[in-house]
RNA sequence: GGGCGCUUAGCUCAGUUGGCUAGAGCAGCUGGCUUACAACCAGCAGGUCACAGGUUCGAGUCCUGUAGCGCCCA
């Protein structure tokens, strides 16, 4: 078809297909490409993906067309490529061939059909069972279980077909099911993958009746290779079908069957799998055609090998490449007729009689990638040689999509054009992706790197699983479930979504809930207000009423908190480490919550220097004015600054644009540049922090006592509780609190009574020592005001 | 048909090598304007951990079987 520069399709011309060139199609491939580019970049900006931007490639950009076409060229040099005429899977409708990884089962409808074969010798009956009559013209052999002794006999003798008269050898193999239909089974080329299996491993004949078109061809009965103990008969019958579609020949040849007496009863409807090109919407046929194959079937212990040195999260994904490997049946096709895609390139020589060598292809200089083979001539020719006996032609195929796909690592990091910078990233760190693609992109970059370079392309691999609707059923645009997510974006924030996102963990289903993404941006506004609070408190000038001070003592129940943040560095570090997000985020966000309820609560009044002072004990219950009192509010402020400025960087990954916000109030660059922190130098962020805002690094922690925050937060959440339960305002003062408990218990919750006491808003505070293991308390709340 | 995973509160999920009086958030209920946040806070209630066996001093956790759901491969 001519190229029409003034194409334009209609916008809602639905599933039909239009004729056009294949310069017009790949103009709007490319159109669409760079559309769809925009649209992803912008989603993923929107949702901060820390991505380099100068760093993207396509599969229509010259380097992945370079490095696609240079990988495919080093395979034929070391002989795990090859072209061959072979019988191959074939989508009917899309016209072209299609891989092992591209099927899928689909039940549909069918029927077996009893047909009878004719022995030779004294011409009784063999009854098989088929749903595919109309191939009968092609039926190479009958096939039974070795083990069968229904047919056992018959093992080595002929029978003729119906119809066409073929003479076939009836033989043995064990994939013939004793118990399917009459456990004897025609065997055409081809029927489906079994066929093609017995017709390899049984050296049987070649009899191709389906076209490409899904039409049958017209064979020559009487030929050699259709013979026939009929051939007018067999003419005459074929006639009938010749040029139809599959299903019109399979009812014709039902009924010549049937009016010449080889059914032995009616077709029986039955339902069973068969195989669909995924895209597909008519059952693969399967022809005979020259395409290229890349060799798996010799690689598959080497491939099961490297995927045991793989890192798989979570593990059991393991399996599925596993026992697709041990699977695999066929090698890999990776030519592809159609219009759009990275050519294949190769010439061949035409002979001056007009044949094609495909033997010898015409190979280019890898300096001349890329090429079009059917734009450019190859070295020595001239394009008036093209398609001309004793000159060339290009091979007109594209390679599968996956076989770019499958040398991202290799695009990656530069190969072939930047050793350097190949030797440093090569084998990457991590493969991130989603477990329906297991069987083509992580398997085929595995294989391609198995082949060029003898390794694993990756350490690790994170297996995701499906985001469903949110009814939790899988989205799929039939049903019209699909969730997309910019709108959800717009309406939550990225934050919102980037913490539903996180609570997903590695290879488990997770919906879209739009419940969790609201949770996510409370987080992010709590994160916003708490920081704005702890630093609005930490940066109140101080004048010059701490400037006399040259060290600082952190309070007990500051050193509390910084131990158990410590913690929660740690376990979200060793978490993120194992790629276990969730985990990590569920820790920080604990800490997070707790750190806002309770030590936020608790420190508040002394760090803005206007606690209260209590009676009671003397000499450690009583607030003193000055030095003490100072160190106490100093503390609090350090702590709090320190605090926020480790939480925003534990967050980051989660909550990035909050994160950035805050930390722009108080912090040079960017948080996500920051050093990640960790549990070691906490101690040094607060020296940090004390000198930022105090002047000194003089620094002298309390004994870290990790249980008195958590201790007094239960106090305080029994005060609370008594409040609640009178139905009172939490601001109602607790005239008298009586503590009862442990020596060991009290002596502990001394240290932080102070905080206590302005927390609960405690006027008077009595401990007494008794023997109960858990520590008591009575709550005198004030009068209520009568109204 | 073979394999893998899941099944814990009304909902979504935690629960590391068996030590639990089974947790969290949401929803529900009861209260509270408390000078970071009412887009908030406090409190309460809610579960035979799918079912049936077994191992063990002790099982949500380990073993066997069954059922339902989902996925992968034939």
């Amino acid at each position: 078809m001519l190229y029409n520069p003034e194409f334009k399709p209609e916008s809602n011309s639905g599933k039909d297909q239009i004729p056009i060139s294949r310069r017009n199609f790949i103009e709007l491939c490319l159109e669409l490409t760079e559309q769809d580019e925009k649209a992803f970049e912008d989603l993923w900006r929107h949702l901060g993906l820390s991505v380099d931007w100068a760093l993207t490639y396509t599969t229509v950009g010259s380097q992945a067309q370079r490095v696609s076409q240079a990988a495919f060229l080093k395979l034929i040099e070391k002989n795990e490529i090859y072209s061959a005429e072979a019988p191959t899977l074939w989508d009917v409708d899309f016209a072209t061939a299609v891989s092992q990884a591209e099927l899928e089962d689909r039940e549909i409808e069918g029927a077996f059909h009893k047909v009878r074969f004719y022995k030779e010798g004294d011409n009784s009956e063999v009854v098989i069972e088929t749903t595919r009559p109309e191939l009968i013209p092609a039926v190479v052999a009958l096939v039974a279980n070795p083990q069968d002794d229904r047919y056992k006999s018959l093992f080595g003798t002929f029978v003729y077909s119906p119809l066409f008269g073929v003479r076939i050898p009836v033989v043995a193999h064990e994939l013939a099911e004793p118990d399917k239909g009459s456990g004897i089974a025609m065997v055409c080329t081809f029927g489906d993958l079994t066929d093609v299996l017995w017709w390899r491993e049984l050296s049987l004949d070649l009899r191709l009746i389906v076209g490409r078109n899904g039409r049958l061809m017209q064979p020559e009965w009487g030929s050699p290779g259709w013979e026939s103990r009929d051939a007018d008969l067999a003419r005459t019958n074929y006639l009938q079908i010749t040029g139809k579609p599959i299903r019109r020949a399979r009812e014709i040849i039902v009924g010549l069957l049937d009016e010449q007496g080889h059914l032995v009863e009616p077709p029986r409807k039955i339902t069973h799998p068969v195989k669909f090109y995924e895209k597909g919407d008519k059952p693969l046929e399967v022809v005979a055609s020259r395409q290229w194959f890349i060799r798996t079937l010799d690689h598959k212990e080497k491939l099961i090998s490297l995927g045991k040195e793989l890192n798989w999260v979570p593990p059991y994904m393991r399996v599925r490449y596993e026992s697709w490997v041990e699977g695999l049946n066929a090698d890999w096709n990776v030519s592809r007729q159609r219009f759009f895609g990275i050519p294949i390139p190769v010439w061949y020589h035409i002979d001056r009689h007009g044949e094609i060598d495909f033997e010898q292809p015409i190979m280019p200089d890898l300096k001349q990638l890329p090429i079009d083979p059917s734009q450019d001539a190859p070295q020595g020719f001239s394009e008036e040689q093209r398609n001309r006996p004793g000159g060339f032609i290009g091979d007109p195929d594209v390679m599968d999509t996956w076989a770019t796909s499958s040398l991202t690592p290799q695009i990656a990091t530069s190969w072939l054009d930047d050793d350097k910078t190949f030797k440093s990233l090569f084998p990457m760190d991590l493969r991130p992706q989603g477990q329906d693609i297991i069987r083509t992109w992580l398997f085929y970059t595995v294989l391609r790197s198995a082949l060029e370079h003898g390794q694993l392309p990756w350490k690790n691999t994170v297996i995701s699983g499906f985001v469903l609707d949110p009814d939790r059923k899988k989205m799929s645009k039939s049903k019209g479930n699909v969730v997309t997510p910019m709108p959800l974006l717009e309406k939550h924030g990225a934050d919102a979504l980037r913490y539903w996102a996180a609570s997903g963990r590695p290879g488990v289903d997770t919906a879209a809930d739009e419940g969790q993404m609201k949770i996510g941006r409370r987080m992010a506004i709590k994160l916003l207000n708490a920081s704005r609070f702890a630093l609005s408190i930490a940066g109140t000038d101080p004048g010059g009423k701490f400037s006399s001070e040259k060290s600082l003592t952190i309070a007990p129940m500051d050193a509390s908190m910084f131990a158990r943040l410590a913690d929660v560095i740690q376990e979200a570090t060793t978490a993120l480490d194992a790629y276990d997000h969730t985990r990590a985020l569920e820790t920080c966000e604990r800490f997070f919550w707790d750190f806002c309820d309770n030590y936020l609560e608790l420190v508040k009044l002394r760090a803005y220097g206007e606690e209260n002072g209590i009676a009671g004990e003397p000499g450690v219950l009583k607030n003193e004015p000055g030095a003490l009192k100072n160190q106490a509010t100093m503390s609090a402020r350090v702590s709090l600054l320190t605090a926020v400025r480790i939480m925003l960087r534990l967050f980051s990954p989660f909550l990035p644009f909050v994160a950035e916000e805050v930390w722009s109030w108080f912090q040079d660059g960017s948080v996500h540049t920051a050093p990640w922190p960790s549990a070691e130098e906490v101690e040094s962020e607060i020296r940090q922090s004390a000198l930022e805002l105090f002047g000194t690094d003089q620094l002298s922690l309390s004994p870290a006592n990790q249980h008195l925050l958590e201790s007094v937060s239960d106090i305080l959440a029994g005060i609370r509780k008594q409040k609640s339960e009178a139905k009172r305002s939490m601001k109602t003062r607790v005239e008298i609190l009586e503590l009862r408990g442990s020596s060991s218990d009290l002596n502990e919750i001394k240290l932080g009574l102070g905080d206590l006491c302005d927390a609960g808003v405690v006027t008077e505070c009595f401990l007494e020592v008794t023997d109960s293991e858990k520590i008591e308390l009575t709550a005198t709340l004030e009068q209520e005001p009568s109204a």
